[in-house]
DNA sequence: ATTTAGTTTCTGAAATTACTGAAAGTTATT
DNA sequence: AATAACTTTCAGTAATTTCAGAAACTAAAT
């Protein structure tokens, strides 16, 4: 239920938001009927809801021998899903912002408030440049680094400046 | 326009991304009928408004001298306000789940499937606390350290090796 | 005390989004 | 090729969200 009410603001909607919470704590597979009678929701639904969460990669279908329906499981452990959802959003709510300052960027200012819009713009595009570059950096650590670098906290503040110490250019 | 487009993904609606996007581009301080008139909005949709872009600490109030009306704008920075997104975000999006997902964790299984259950509750659990922990140590970091750090890159992955290497413990 | 300039709140209409249930589609089995 | 066991699609309906505009409210100026 809980699953239910934060779905759309984790993106998705309620029904959705409770399939995949379903799915994550049950520890069996389970079938479309089987989890709309769980959620009490219609047949038509739950095929609607599995198309979306397959769009966003965050389950799987899994067959049964000998069993003709269709059991579907979450894809990948807490963590990836926790990364697809990120990536996800960040398609659906950097990206397009970030393609739309690029072009606007690219016209030239003819007066002062222009001038000022463009600078604006400028500082949101460097912004969510940043965060986008470096978030996908992130993800291409290892998790033994990427839990490292978690537990070291703010003390990265500290392993930064060692570093520039230790390299005294620039 | 745009901003809009993608207010509601951002957290608010469409009228509220537009009033934010035409502060943020717009050099001088608004009233809340130029705001109107600008995006073609009611009066009373303004001033709604304006009182959520507050509760986000997105906008604030400014007088000027002899004029009796209320001129707004951005409160601080793209980067601050960047950032009072977030926190904003991760107050709504991932601390109510903290809280009940520790509620829950404090309940004894009962059976094999209840463990399971909790067992994947718990991984939901260290991920966000994890994960908010961390994002809150980093706003910790002077603005520089953070500058330093982002454009580090995947080169962080090699600073915490060195960092390892020196501090030849645990 | 009244007027005037401004802001806020609230209601119901409009638009959007989500859901059901029935019908159509698919695929294995006989 | 017919049936049975499932799944998907879709039209209509229900629920939710957003918004305009009117009414209520506040406070300065006269």
């Amino acid at each position: 239920m809980h699953c239910g009410e934060m779905g759309s603001r984790w993106g998705f909607n309620r029904t959705i938001g409770q399939m995949c919470g379903l799915l994550i704590i049950t520890k069996n597979p389970m079938t479309a009927n089987e989890i709309a009678d769980a959620l009490s929701i219609s047949r038509g639904n739950v095929s609607m809801g599995i198309k979306e969460l397959q769009s966003w990669q965050l389950i799987k279908v899994q067959h049964i021998p000998g069993d003709r329906k269709e059991y579907y499981a979450p894809a990948g452990d807490i963590w990836d899903m926790a990364n697809r959802v990120f990536e996800e959003r960040k398609k659906r709510e950097i990206e397009p912002t970030l393609t739309l300052l690029r072009d606007n960027l690219l016209d030239e200012a003819s007066n002062d408030d222009e001038l000022y819009a463009q600078k604006q713009m400028g500082e949101i595009h460097n912004l969510l440049e940043t965060v986008t570059k470096w978030s996908s950096e992130l993800q291409r650590l290892t998790p033994e680094q990427l839990n490292k670098l978690m537990k070291l906290g703010s003390g990265i503040g500290k392993v930064i400046d060692l570093k520039d110490k230790i390299f005294k250019k620039e």
